[in-house]
DNA sequence: AGAGTGACTGGCT
DNA sequence: GAGCCAGCCACTC
């Protein structure tokens, strides 16, 4: 299997920027990196950050805050307990206060 | 080559 | 907030 990374590495290193107790989305990595793929493509990048050893791919939520990815940490409540643990409140698979811990690199980084 | 699928999103109801 | 629909692109069969 040929190595898709391209995009992939972009993916895992803003993934990486984002601040413990913050949370991104999949639709903002993608425009930040001008992905034409879209957001779908930064759902399948996260897909293959298990070979990555620094991907907080926890942090990274859909659009309403809601972890969509969360049975793909090996358990339905792995994602939320290393949100919880970072001091992010999880309700009913959405992270409470969303909009507010809500890390955009765009603005975050001031660009 | 065509159809199905998905860790998504925006718009409208 | 929640539900439905259409657009989106890479990947698999």
């Amino acid at each position: 299997m040929p190595e898709q990374r391209d995009y992939f590495e972009e993916v895992y290193e803003v993934v990486r920027l984002v601040p413990k107790g913050r949370v991104t989305t999949y639709g903002t990595i993608a425009r930040y990196l001008s992905l034409r793929a879209g957001a779908r493509m930064v759902g399948w990048a996260m897909n293959g950050c298990h070979n990555r050893p620094d991907v907080p791919a926890h942090r990274v939520v859909n659009r309403i805050g809601v972890l969509s990815g969360k049975h793909f940490f090996g358990g339905p409540t792995i994602m939320q307990q290393l949100l919880e643990d970072e001091g992010v409140h999880v309700e009913d698979d959405r992270v409470v206060d969303f909009k507010k811990l809500l890390w955009d690199p765009a603005v975050e980084l001031d660009l």
